[in-house]
DNA sequence: AGATTGAATATTGGATACAATTTTGCTTAG
DNA sequence: CTAAGCAAAATTGTATCCAATATTCAATCT
């Protein structure tokens, strides 16, 4: 009999795994907007030299999450509300065009998993987990497309603007709204019906820009 | 009086230097795809430590023109005719927006920039150039848009697939159909036709993208 | 001959040490 | 008291060295 074959996931490197860390602080918002990254500070958190630190911040730069300069250090990436405007709009123009894509491809697992991220969405009390359920089912409608490219532009996209996502989410009635319009979406991904699915993506992404902006500069953005 | 405000553009790190260098290397097909790219063979080229090359090609993956295996290096990345197919479709979804929103805002130099370019594209008779000239004269009008981050995933994509442009630039007839094309871009642009300009946008990409797969195809693909 | 094992070599990942530059904070002149 | 200037500390960028892993190749066995 054959033996077992244990996949041995070898084990990532210390740059990798502090750049999934930094990454997922950023993004919650954990580490906030033009905070300094400090290399042997965060040198010292993981037990490493700066070496591996640095190679996780510049791999950080690249995606545009955290902005260096010579001698002075990174600092996570701000983003005024005209540039996440423009990421939104970004977001309407590709995810529309990828859903579109991937509804003759859904089968009847993509279809019951995302109902389940949008049941779950619907259930979910707490709002920390909200921002997870929003990306995780439409992650699940896209990747039906198999449209490997587009699907990383999307993320890398949503990366950056994962915090205005959440902050929109629990204003007055963004966590409503947005169900009501994932259910929609998900009714017409299984009546197969594309043109419909991409006109309410497209919707929604573009309300949930307006309902951003409109709360931005009522606070005094 | 104020002194002159040199611009010390303070000289770039060691790490930038070989980036741009590999990049552009890359890009442009100098190094060949998957070739393997030798950390110590890099350093001694650039009279630098290995260190410097490391971030250099961390930086590279991250914009996935190689990709590395942990312990056993990095190669140029690979690109299977489907993604290529994939990168054309992402533009063809991308410019034609941008292209929409940039031409109310094309001043006339930027219009003057744009037809000096096409016409540099038409006379230039060394191939090797009209890949840039070919990026530089979209990029003029693209710009208009101030779309930045949109500008930087339209970049993106091209440098992952640079050299099948210019590949099929210098197909049969590829490069006086470009030209026809751009012409009647620029055209649609002086007058301010956006939905057109939109419109042969989507052609030009699309129409180059088909060019190159028959191509590719009818060689053994 | 072909497959297999194991040492030697090559290559990458990370730690430590040093150089270049910026930032801080004290001192002092006005 | 404030501003300028300089020394000290902090911080980043790079070089050098060691560790971990992969690759090569000769020796051996079937």
């Amino acid at each position: 009999m054959p033996l077992e074959s244990v996949d041995i996931s070898q084990t990532a490197s210390a740059a990798s795994i502090i750049f999934e860390a930094l990454k997922k602080a950023i993004i919650e918002g954990e580490i906030k907007e033009a905070a300094p990254l400090r290399q042997d500070e965060i040198a010292k958190m993981f037990n490493t030299s700066r070496i591996p630190v640095r190679e996780a911040i510049l791999r950080l730069e690249e995606h545009g999450l955290v902005k260096s300069q010579r001698y002075k250090g990174a600092v996570v990436s701000t983003l005024s509300s005209k540039e996440a405007s423009e990421i939104f709009d970004f977001r309407a123009v590709l995810e529309p065009h990828v859903i579109r894509a991937a509804v003759q491809k859904m089968t009847p697992a993509t279809l019951a998993k995302a109902r389940a991220y949008c049941e779950a969405f619907y259930t979910e009390a707490d709002p920390m987990k909200w921002g997870d359920l929003n990306r995780q089912f439409h992650a699940t409608l896209y990747n039906a497309s198999g449209l490997a490219y587009h699907l990383e532009a999307i993320d890398g996209a949503l990366n950056r603007i994962d915090r205005y996502l959440r902050a929109q989410l629990v204003l007055s009635d963004g966590m409503a709204r947005a169900n009501d319009e994932h259910m929609q979406i998900q009714a017409a991904c299984e009546r197969r019906d594309a043109d419909r699915a991409a006109e309410l993506t497209e919707r929604h992404i573009l309300g949930a820009r307006d309902s951003l902006l409109t709360h931005l500069s009522s606070i005094g953005g």
